[in-house]
DNA sequence: CGCGCTGATGTAATCGAAATCATCGATAAC
DNA sequence: GTTATCGATGATTTCGATTACATCAGCGCG
C-alpha cells in the first residue's frame, strides 16, 4: 500500500501539499492537483484511516448498540440510522448486546477508546462508565437514546409519546365495547414499558374499568406473547380483548387465540405495538400502534450530529407522531 | 482523556512498560504491573484505538455488508456474524448497500483504507475494486461472501445447497400429486436464485412435469409475493402449488391467496424459502426450507478470521445443511 | 524602489501507542 | 574469573497522515 510519502514523490510534491489535495483543494493550483491526482491513480493510492484519525481525532463512526438486531423493530431502526450516517458520511459500528449488561459496558469502552465518535443506544440502560461521562460533559457527551425516554439520564433522545400511545389503544378497545383488556408489556425496568403501562391504567381509570385490567409481563418475543395470553386465555374470566406491546408479542398471543379454538376478532381482539412490515399480513391484520421506526433512526442521527458539531445548545428530547392503525383484528366484543 | 505518556509518568516507568503491560503482561514483574494498574485506574486511562491501530496496521473491525438490514434472514444472519465476531475480539462495521451498486463501492474503499480487517458480504456482486484485490492477493484476501455461491469469485463462502434445496422442495410438492407448480423466484442475477432456479427445473424435469412449471421473478419482498402470486393465480390453469424463494414472498403470496377467497392448502398449497421466525406462526404454518442462518453468521466469520491469521491455505467454500420443514401449508392437491 | 500582502507550497512538529534495540544487574556456565 | 544468558525495563524510532508555521515569488502601492 503506497503512502502519502510515495504519492508526494511520485508527484514531485510535499505531502502537505497531498493532503491539501484531498481536504482543501481550494488552496492548491489546479495543475499541481492534477499532477497530484495522477500520481494517486498511479499509485491506487488511498489515505490510511487511522493516521488520519490519530491527528484530527475523529473516527466519522457512530456506535449503535441495539438489544437484539433480529428484531424487526430495531432492524428497521437501524436501517434508518445506517441511512442517514451514511448521508452525512458517517459509518456505523453495530453492537448487538443481547439484553446483556455486560456486553453493554464493552461497547461502552468502545466509545472511551474513541473507536467511535458517538454512541447512539436503542436499549434503556446507559453503562456506568458512561453516566460518569454524561455527568463530566454535560450536553456535549455524543451519546443519543432512540425510543427509550429516560429524562433523568439527560441524554438526548427521540422516541414517541409511548403513554400516550397505549392510552389511545385503551380508548380505542373500550370504545369498542371491551371492559376485560389483558394487557401484556414488555420489561418493566424499561421507561418504554413503564409509559405505556401508566398509559393503559390512566385510561382504565378514565373509563372506570381499572379493576377489570389484567397486566401480565412478556419479554416482547413471540414465545413470551404465545405464553403469557396463554395465561390470559385460561383465567376464570379471560379477557375480551389483549393489547401486547409488541407486534411480535401479538403474534404469539393469536397463535395462543388460534389453538384454544378462539377466533380473533370475534372472541378476543388483539393489539400489537411498532406496525412491523409484517403486522399487516397476518390474519387477521393487525390493528396496531405505528411508530416512525426510519424516522426515529434518521432522528438520532441528527441529534448527535448536531452534539458532535457543537451545535447542540439544550438538551434534546424529540417526541416523534405515532398513529393508531385500526385494522381487522379488533371488533366490539360479541355478546356473553 | 490521560496518554500512555501520563500512565507512565504517574507510576513512575516508560511508556514501553505500560504498553507491556497491556499486551503482554507477562513479560511485566507483578510489582510493576500492579504499579501501573493503580496509575491506569486513578487517571481512568484507556489506549487510544486510532494510535494502536496505526501502529499495528489492523482495526479488529469486520465490515459486513448487507442487501437490506431490515430483512429478517439478514438480520439474523447479521446478529450470527456479530457474535461471533464479538466473541473473537472483532467488532462489527454495518454497511446497508439497499442493493445498490454505489453503495458496495464505496463500502469498499473502506476496506482499502484500512478502515476494516476484512470484508463480509451477503449480496451477490463484488465491487470492482474488490476483484482486482481478490486477483492481486488471491487467497490472502480478506473477503468471504454469505449466502451466495458464486464460485468463479474465487472469495471464500459459507451457503447452503440452493439447487438441492429447492429440489427437495419441489420433490415434495409432485410427492403431494401437485404437477401444476407456480414458482417466484428472486432476481436472477443472484446466484442464490439461478441455483435455486435450476434445481426446480431439474426436479420438474425428472418428475415430467417440466411444461407446466410456471416461473414469475420477484425480489423477495412481500409486496412482490403478493403481486406476483396474484399473477399466477390469474393465469387460466392455475397453478395448485406455489413456491417462493423467500418467506416474506410467501407471506405476500398467502395474503393474494386470501384476497382472492381461495385457502391455503386446500386450493393452493405454499412453499417458502429461509424459515424465518415468523414462518411458524402463520396461518396456516408455512412449509420452507430451513436455513441455519446463526451458523452461515458464525462460519463466514470463522473463515474470515482464518484467512487473517493466514491458517488458510485452500479456498473455502463451505456447505452448511439445510432442512425442508413441513407444516401445514402444504397438502395434496384436491380434486379439480 | 522598497514594503507589505497574498497565494502556493514546503518543512517539520505532532497525534498516541507499539516495537526494536539498548541497557543493566544477576545468575549460570565453563 | 570471565563471559554468555536472561529477565526486566528504558530510550527511541516508527506507523501515516494533518497542520501550524516558514518560505518564497509576484504584485500593488506610496
Amino acid at each position: 500500500m503506497p503512502t502519502i510519502q510515495d504519492v508526494a514523490r511520485d508527484a514531485g510534491v510535499s505531502t502537505a501539499t497531498v493532503s491539501r489535495v484531498f481536504s482543501a483543494p481550494e488552496l492548491v493550483l489546479e495543475g499541481t492537483r492534477q499532477k497530484v491526482m495522477e500520481a494517486v491513480n498511479r499509485l491506487g493510492y488511498e489515505p490510511n484511516f487511522a493516521a488520519k484519525s490519530l491527528r484530527t481525532l475523529r473516527t466519522e463512526k457512530i456506535l449503535v448498540t441495539v438489544p437484539d438486531i433480529s428484531n424487526p423493530f430495531f432492524s428497521r431502526v437501524i436501517r434508518g440510522v445506517e441511512e442517514a450516517a451514511h448521508a452525512a458520511g458517517y459509518s456505523v459500528l453495530l453492537g448487538d448486546t443481547r439484553h446483556q449488561e455486560e456486553r453493554e459496558e464493552q461497547y461502552a469502552t468502545m466509545l472511551r477508546r474513541k473507536e467511535a465518535d458517538g454512541l447512539i443506544f436503542l436499549g434503556h440502560r446507559l453503562p456506568d462508565t458512561l453516566v460518569d461521562m454524561v455527568a463530566a460533559m454535560g450536553l456535549r457527551t455524543p451519546i443519543v437514546n432512540g425510543c427509550e425516554f429516560a429524562p433523568d439520564l439527560g441524554v438526548a433522545s427521540a422516541h414517541i409519546d409511548n403513554s400516550g400511545a397505549a392510552s389511545e389503544v385503551m380508548d380505542h378497545l373500550y370504545g369498542l365495547g371491551h371492559t376485560r383488556v389483558g394487557v401484556i408489556t414488555g420489561p418493566l425496568a424499561s421507561p418504554l414499558s413503564a409509559d405505556r403501562l401508566a398509559g393503559v391504567r390512566a385510561a382504565a381509570e378514565r373509563h372506570g374499568h381499572a379493576g377489570a385490567l389484567q397486566v401480565v409481563t412478556g419479554d416482547f418475543t413471540i414465545e413470551s406473547g404465545l405464553r403469557q395470553a396463554g395465561a390470559l386465555l385460561n383465567k376464570p374470566r379471560r379477557p375480551t380483548a389483549i393489547f401486547c406491546f409488541s407486534d411480535e408479542m401479538a403474534m404469539g398471543a393469536l397463535e395462543a387465540i388460534r389453538r384454544r379454538d378462539l377466533n380473533c376478532p370475534r372472541d378476543v381482539s388483539l393489539v400489537g405495538f411498532d406496525d412491523i412490515r409484517f403486522a399487516e399480513y397476518l390474519a387477521p391484520q393487525l390493528t396496531t400502534v405505528s411508530q416512525p421506526m426510519d424516522e426515529i433512526g434518521h432522528e438520532v442521527v441528527r441529534l448527535l450530529l448536531d452534539i458532535l458539531s457543537g451545535r447542540a445548545t439544550t438538551l434534546q428530547q424529540v417526541t416523534l407522531p405515532h398513529r393508531l392503525i385500526v385494522r381487522s383484528s379488533t371488533a366490539p366484543p360479541s355478546a356473553v
